[in-house]
DNA sequence: GATTTGACTACTA
DNA sequence: GTAGTAGCCAAAT
């Protein structure tokens, strides 16, 4: 594909998270081969808020809901989380490493 | 045009 | 085991 951008590839990727897993923005930053640009991926999914991308799927490394605040609402992160299966409790994802889903690794 | 901030992570003391 | 610093690169001020 063309779109061989940075911003693109963590759409791309943050789109293919399966339904009720998720990832953290070091994963996909490693995937993309900046394993330390991990605030990069967090700028890209600020832009793809308008996009298709599952952004609520998206979490830091510790599993914590960091990026809800940048949500339209503030429990609307938590909410489609736990639509989807997943455990939230206090803005932090229970059995993280269990639905943690790894690009690259699985992909 | 330079400085600061930002959805983070990993290493070092 | 906890705390602080360094590294990433782009956008906003």
């Amino acid at each position: 594909m063309s779109d061989t951008g940075f911003f693109e590839k963590v759409y791309q990727v943050t789109a293919l998270i399966p339904y009720g897993r998720v990832t953290s923005y070091g994963a996909i930053a490693n995937y993309l081969g900046a394993s330390r640009s991990a605030r990069m991926v967090g700028w890209a999914l600020n832009n793809s808020n308008k996009a298709e991308v599952p952004a609520h799927r998206v979490v830091n490394r510790k599993g914590l809901l960091t990026g809800k605040h940048h949500f339209k609402g503030s429990n609307l992160m938590q909410q489609l989380l736990e639509s989807e299966g997943v455990v939230v409790v206090d803005n932090q994802i229970q059995d993280f490493d269990k639905i943690f889903w790894d690009p690259g690794r699985e992909l």
